[in-house]
DNA sequence: GCTAACTGAGCA
DNA sequence: GCTCAGTTAGCG
């Protein structure tokens, strides 16, 4: 044969037996490739999307590898044919595999960026979540950039020593802040769920955290919402500490800056960590503490697969590396108040007599209305006496000026002729436009009635700003929101009108907080509807200065807005767990959402079948696919995330329609 | 997901 | 006996 296929090179191509062909490359490898002498098995889990492939498969290590084939390293591998990145896991004497290894193709670096704590994390995180660990290891480590870790070296941190004084000025008013401090520099891991009473400078006291925790020589991860709030803490922990002991993780800056600063953290040259989201996976050395700040806000929620929520990531992590945690918030979801509720974390809260030194809040009923705008009377005062000396602050649930409008006569809300979205008003000269595609209705008539005029039900931030500036001439108005977020406001006397989250931070706070329209946030359909307005009046109203005052527009009578007056958000978390275990809701239930074609969703839940404890609700036509909701009471919530996750592998292999699953979906 | 191996129809 | 298109198992 070999004769033959000398003499005549392209025939033998065309004959030769495909088997025989690959039996040829696989000598030829075999022969090439010199094991390492010592652990020539690579335990390597390949980043491929595919459900039942989150295993580790197993690589022969080449001698030329051997010292750069380290645990957490980035590797490329052939897998299936084709070159795929993988994360070297562990090296080994042996294979459990009974066939012929295939060598690592690459070790792409031998920097060890995936710590073995981060490998157990991201496997919880999967299993809770019903999705991959290669998912979650996407969110978890950053893409790697060469010339930065060729280029990169951070001096290692110092040893510090806490301040107490620092200490308590920031917790100043927190009951037993000062034991939970003492216990974190004492090497201890204390779990606390913290609601902060209103003017507390949070910043100050998470750096002060994160301090006492590496006085006792571990590091602490914090995580805030938003890159507004990272600029806040940071600033915070470089006056505690100088700025040679933490780095900020956002996704803000590029992926060099991004890459440097992980690598920091990862080769434990700094032990603090402050970032959004994607922070809480960032491997702190010796870590001590991890903290939340606000964690009912949406943005502590993923947005991609597998959807996990900071909170959750945190609270595992706690868990596996028995570290101290901190969950802080003006406001108090009920998932941390669930936790104060099973004993597994303490209070930190302020007592009585501290909030009412800090704030005075009261309800101006909206049908009392004064020169023809929003404002009662009440308010009016309140805000005509904190604006001679100081600034005020309004919050208004809607940006825009008219964000939606209606026909004058007969109410019926104001539609796109042409993709039906909903009209608003950019301005007070400006004509009707759709805010979805854009288009511009000045010559709108209702559907309904063939009326012309138009009203606005809802008022903008925009006009509330117009409003108000009539009603204090000569005083400054100032606007936040949407694109244009203020970060810092002037500690003189003006107006400020913010939409919620983009409430601009006043020097020494505000004199007065006036929320308008709260009845809007009140009527919204969702699960969440008033927790999440509570929090929005809390995170505003906190923004006053020591013994200011805040004035809410609204229904007196209304439970989240009498939360509000007492300054009780654990006692309105409370209340709203007890409601939602009666209406089998989260927190004291798991819910799960299954998403996808009518077909392929009837067959997986067909295939799931029917797991102990667990309801199916619907489905239901969600635009042109169907979803179900999974139900189980919160003791099943595990079990009913594994068998989600063994139904997306075993629908993986077998190459059926893809099914979204999301566990803990943040709305429905 | 992808590749490589397998299958059977079609043709010499 | 061989090729080729279509299908599908398994990925180390």
């Amino acid at each position: 044969m070999s004769d033959q296929s000398e003499m005549l090179p392209g025939l033998r191509a065309a004959v030769a037996d495909s088997k025989a062909k690959a039996a040829a490359t696989r000598a030829r490898k075999a022969t090439v490739v010199e094991p390492a002498a010592t652990d020539p098995v690579a335990q390597v889990l390949v980043d491929v999307p595919l459900a039942h492939l989150d295993r580790p498969f197993d690589y022969l290590v080449p001698a030329t590898a051997a010292d750069s084939a380290v645990p957490g390293a980035r590797v490329k591998v052939r897998f299936a044919g084709q070159d795929v990145d993988g994360f070297l896991l562990a090296r080994t004497a042996a294979s459990e595999h009974p066939g012929r290894l295939a060598p690592l193709r690459r070790v792409v670096s031998p920097e060890p960026v995936l710590a073995p704590e981060i490998v157990t994390l991201a496997g919880a995180v999967a299993e809770r979540y019903a999705g991959s660990r290669a998912d979650v290891l996407r969110l978890a480590v950053p893409p790697r950039h060469a010339t930065t870790e060729r280029q990169s070296s951070v001096p290692r941190d110092e040893p510090v020593t806490a301040d107490p004084d620092a200490a308590a000025r920031a917790w100043a008013g927190h009951e037993p802040a000062s034991a939970y401090l003492a216990h974190l520099a004492d090497g201890g891991s204390p779990r606390a769920v913290w609601s902060a009473a209103p003017g507390t400078d949070w910043p100050a006291a998470l750096a002060q955290a994160a301090a006492h925790t590496l006085a006792s020589g571990r590091g602490a991860l914090l995580v805030v919402p938003d890159h507004r709030d990272v600029a806040r803490v940071d600033a915070a922990l470089i006056d505690a500490l100088g700025d040679g002991h933490h780095v900020t993780l956002t996704a803000e800056v590029g992926p060099s800056a991004r890459y440097r600063d992980f690598l920091a953290v990862a080769r434990g040259h700094r032990r603090i960590v402050l970032g959004t989201r994607a922070a809480a996976f960032a491997p702190v050395h010796d870590l001590g503490l991890v903290a939340i700040w606000d964690d009912g806000d949406d943005l502590h929620a993923e947005p991609r697969a597998p959807y996990p929520h900071a909170r959750e990531v945190l609270l595992l992590r706690a868990e596996q590396q028995q570290t101290a945690l901190l969950v802080g918030g003006f406001a108090r979801t009920v998932e941390a108040q669930q936790l104060v509720r099973t004993g597994w974390a303490h209070e930190i809260v302020a007592p009585r007599a501290v909030l009412r030194e800090r704030v005075t809040v009261t309800i101006a009923e909206s049908g009392e209305r004064e020169r023809g705008a929003r404002v009662p009377r009440a308010a009016y005062d309140v805000l005509r006496s904190a604006l001679a000396t100081e600034p005020v602050l309004v919050q208004t649930p809607r940006g825009g000026y008219a964000p939606s409008l209606a026909c004058e006569r007969c109410r019926t809300p104001a539609r796109c002729t042409h993709c039906s979205g909903p009209l608003e008003l950019a301005g007070p000269a400006d004509p009707p436009h759709c805010r979805w595609c854009g288009t511009q209705e000045p010559a709108w008539t209702c559907p309904e009635c063939g009326h012309r005029g138009l009203r606005a039900p809802v008022v903008g931030g925009g006009r509330t700003a117009e409003e108000l500036g009539r009603m204090f001439p000569g005083v400054p108005v100032l606007s936040s929101g949407g694109d244009r977020v203020r970060a810092t406001a002037s500690g003189g006397p003006g107006l400020v009108v913010a939409t919620p989250g983009a409430e601009p931070v006043a020097p020494d706070g505000y004199g007065a907080v006036l929320l308008l329209d709260t009845w809007l946030a009140l009527g919204r359909a969702d699960l969440r509807a008033e927790e999440e307005a509570l929090r929005r009046w809390c995170n505003a109203a906190a923004l006053v200065r020591p013994g200011g005052r805040v004035v809410a527009v609204g229904p007196p009578e209304h439970p989240a807005l009498q939360a509000l007056v007492r300054w009780d958000p654990a006692g309105f978390a409370e209340r709203e767990a007890a409601q939602r275990a009666e209406a089998q809701l989260p927190p004291a239930y798991r819910l799960a959402t299954m998403t996808g074609e009518p077909g392929a969703l009837d067959d997986a839940l067909t295939l799931l079948g029917a797991p102990e404890g667990v309801d199916v609700l619907g489905p239901v036509p969600v635009g042109d696919e169907v979803r179900a909701v999974l139900r189980t009471p919160r003791a099943g919530g595990a079990a009913l995330s594994r068998a989600l996750g063994e139904l997306q592998r075993v629908r993986s292999a077998r190459k059926l329609d893809a099914v979204r699953v999301q566990v803990d979906p943040p709305t429905l």
